[in-house]
DNA sequence: TTGTACGCGTTATCAC
DNA sequence: GTGATAACGCGTACAA
């Protein structure tokens, strides 16, 4: 019918000759620098419309050698946090014009796969990357992509520029432990998480520090790798110490686990056992007793990481307010004081 | 020190010179396309380890036409069966040599968001695209957009090509409601999940028909939003009708917040009603009583979804083999023949 | 087996 | 305010 070529999408160029304007104003029209007169500029998008013209991303990041597209690393799982953390990151890079292109390793994944995901991020021109991923910072190859590439770990956003290393875990440790300790309990035992993990070597080491300071041997810990069912076989290891009274668990995924199988062996939470978790999932509500746990505010902190790494990028100092990534102690039904306070078992 | 170029990174060129080769043959080395002397394609391989060298992505599309990006449309949700979709999509797409770019909406977000994001990721230059949003593809503009760039709906897939649409969903409620009254309940009540998800809709549907099948006039539907909230206010509705037996409800978070309010309106499961929900998250065998689900198999879908886009994009029949998605039905204990079988209220 | 020339669609530079 | 023209870095076609 129409002579128009039958199947590529149209060019500047097929903009341009229809508008009677040159490439460089069609440019101009579309990315709204430089200036053009009004009517000349509605001339174009008219044509734009009509079209159905779009800019051709790699050509226009090949010239001008801008992106803007960020890169997710992340452990592929169908966990929460992640789910949660993403969204945080696709919204704040959405709304500075970013798009977000994510590679994925396996749980469990080795230092080499990070840094061949981390790759293929650079490859396809990401211009910073979020690594949500418990990669070894101290590898040298991963501290050479970080430096070339500016890149932004998910947990350790903080405001503070010279923030230790990863203070909200630490913080959601103590916060746990602080509770249960508050509220009249001797120790407080801990079941951790996958120790792959950072954040789960991090919480166990802020709790055992957390009982040190105020002067108690902490227990061994409980190891778990984030499922209900590791809680579960940790439960059954708790029911069967009679004078624990008190637990930390590192997700509220586990700690579901731990309380069926606490109530399985006849002790009841939070009459024999107090426990605090970790998250705050929209079923921690729900549980049986309803659960106290440790907020971690994923969706912010993925949008404070997203904020400060285009930040970085574009070499500001910030952009816009960063959101509060504090964890917060959410107490509900499954912690309570023990039985007999204050009395050695 | 070195008199290199101090921060661009090296091109194609930069290797050709070192390696004292043209650019072709560097193109070759890289691309494993044509032949090259082994001795060569050592030589140049040093240079480009030497010279940290890798194909800009943008540049490389740009000449040959192709990308090999996948586009997935998302709402921005922390709901589990999302996440698993995207692992799925991930695993399947790096493992033909792909990458994702994900462009997400807000939860009810209107058509033209859509619309919108399906044109960033069109200018992002995906080839195809994996549709994990509600969108009504009745639209003249989305059905335009699906014509010119491959699109597979993530809840659609089927091994048939002419199958009717979402079979799954249906699939889901009748396997809930069979189950139910094959137990011996007189009629199911059902609560059901956000109307804006077309799930929801299909799931309703396929529940009504399916107790129409059996000569069982459907009891008004119990609206929910996916929450355990929602899930708990459902749950206060039902508790208030004394003659309710059986409940399937579309999500185990919303089957959660449902058991909670029965529990506590003194009505037990599954003694008084017996409860089928949807997903088998990780915590619906952990749930009190655990859950009897319709198992949604998620990340099998996500992947089954990306290998048949890729076949599409590429013009082949089917990548491997397609994973199995049908829903199937896991009985726990949330289930059981109601108090006094086949009497009436 | 290897090299040369060109084009992909856009932006940047510099005239006009 | 607008238009030529030259990159951007790579793949393809074709020649050697």
């Amino acid at each position: 019918m129409s002579p128009r070529q039958p199947d590529k999408s149209p060019s500047q160029v097929d903009v341009a000759r229809l508008a009677g304007v040159s490439t460089q104003t069609v440019s101009r029209v579309i990315s709204g620098q430089g200036s053009v007169r009004p009517e000349t500029a509605r001339r174009v998008m008219a044509v734009v419309d009509q079209l159905g013209y779009r800019v051709h991303a790699a050509a226009a990041s090949l010239a001008s050698g801008r992106t803007r597209l960020l890169g997710l690393l992340l452990v592929s799982t169908d966990r929460y946090s992640s789910a949660a953390l993403s969204v945080g990151i696709e919204r704040a890079a959405a709304a500075n014009g970013y798009t977000v292109t994510t590679a994925a390793v396996a749980d469990h994944a080795s230092s080499e796969a990070f840094l061949e995901a981390f790759d293929r991020l650079e490859r396809q021109g990401a211009e910073g990357v979020v690594i949500g991923v418990p990669v070894e910072l101290d590898r040298p190859a991963m501290r050479m992509r970080m430096e070339r590439t500016p890149s932004i770990r998910s947990e350790r956003v903080s405001l503070a520029d010279d923030a230790p290393l990863a203070v909200d875990q630490r913080a959601i440790a103590r916060l746990a432990v602080e509770h249960l300790l508050d509220l009249g309990h001797e120790t407080v035992w801990h079941v951790s998480g996958d120790e792959y993990w950072l954040e789960s070597q991090q919480r166990r080491e802020a709790w055992e520090q957390t009982l040190k300071d105020r002067g108690i041997i902490p227990p061994p810990v409980i190891p778990g790798d984030w499922t209900p069912e590791s809680g579960y076989r940790a439960g059954r290891t708790i029911a069967a110490i009679p004078h624990a009274t008190a637990v930390f668990v590192s997700s509220d995924e586990m700690a579901f686990g731990l309380i069926r199988a606490l109530h399985e062996a006849g002790r009841t939470v939070p009459d024999d056992i107090s426990v605090v978790s970790v998250d705050d999932i929209a079923l921690a509500a729900y549980a049986s007793p309803a659960l106290t746990t440790v907020r971690q505010p994923f969706e912010a902190l993925g949008r404070a990481a997203t904020l400060r790494l285009i930040a970085q990028i574009e070499g500001r100092e910030t952009v816009g307010d960063l959101p509060q990534t504090d964890p917060t102690l959410v107490v509900r039904a499954s912690t309570a004081p023990p039985r007999a306070p204050g009395t050695t078992t």
